[in-house]
DNA sequence: CAATTGATGTAATAACATAACAGTGCCGTT
DNA sequence: AACGGCACTGTTATGTTATTACATCAATTG
């Protein structure tokens, strides 16, 4: 799917996600921009669905919440299976791809003719710096 | 972690969730056990806290919705990760566990010398019998 | 122009989860 | 028996995350 123009509200979004070190929720995101004129949770969310869409954002479902994808170049050509660390300790989170793990994911839903259309891989703990 | 007696509450909950065909969210859970006493949401949550402790249940992050154990007998050895495929079609749930994904989850983490406390994989798509 | 499509704005509400505080029953010790 | 500690419970209120419903606007197209 190629990336179209993003609209302004999508934009405002992504700007705030990309600026920030972390992972976001929407509220938190919303907060952010009340400045620019955003009024309502749902300006965000229709402005994360359609990110979320292009491949520039993931979601992370153990947080509730959304971060900018680490590969800003590889969104033309859909990218695999995206697995994240995310630390507990700073709320780092970082992007991993395998194929490994991608193939052995596919052998698996492929032996109970079980047909994937997204994965979620996300390791939750401490993060060499935060480790005790 | 030897499994305890299971109090009332956690019975009932644990009940609930073996005796239904799929995952249920924890407000389901509060609902189907009114008629058992249960008043307010902080009854099914604390239950559902200890039975994740015991190993009994699991949460499934992407459905905000939690499953009974699919291997009743395997909660007195920490088992490892577990991957479930989850079919938006028909809501069944499968519990897969693969040594291959565990330890290259596993060697992944340590390459960024990240300490792992709990890993999430599910896998959302259409079963066999919902695929088109 | 009329019709369609996609984006937006707003209010209200639904769904998921926790905080705070009080009370109860059980167990082990004195 | 009296005490203290501990885990579990009950209840109210509140916080957080996400969606429904409906109205409007702008651009595109037949």
């Amino acid at each position: 799917m190629a990336t179209p123009q993003l609209t302004k509200n999508q934009a405002l979004v992504m700007g705030a996600l990309t600026h920030s070190d972390g992972p976001l929720s929407a509220y938190t995101i919303l907060d952010k921009l009340r400045d620019q004129g955003f009024r309502a949770p749902l300006q965000v969310y229709r402005a994360l669905d359609k990110l979320l869409e292009y491949g520039l954002v993931h979601r992370l479902e153990s947080l509730n919440a959304f971060v900018a994808c680490a590969c800003p170049h590889e969104h033309e050509h859909e990218h695999g299976v995206t697995a994240f660390t995310i630390c507990e300790g700073c709320g780092q989170v970082t992007e991993l791809q395998d194929e490994v793990i991608e193939e052995r994911l596919s052998t698996l839903a492929r032996a109970q003719e079980f047909k994937t259309e997204k994965t979620t891989i996300e390791i939750r703990g401490q993060c060499k710096s935060c480790a005790i």
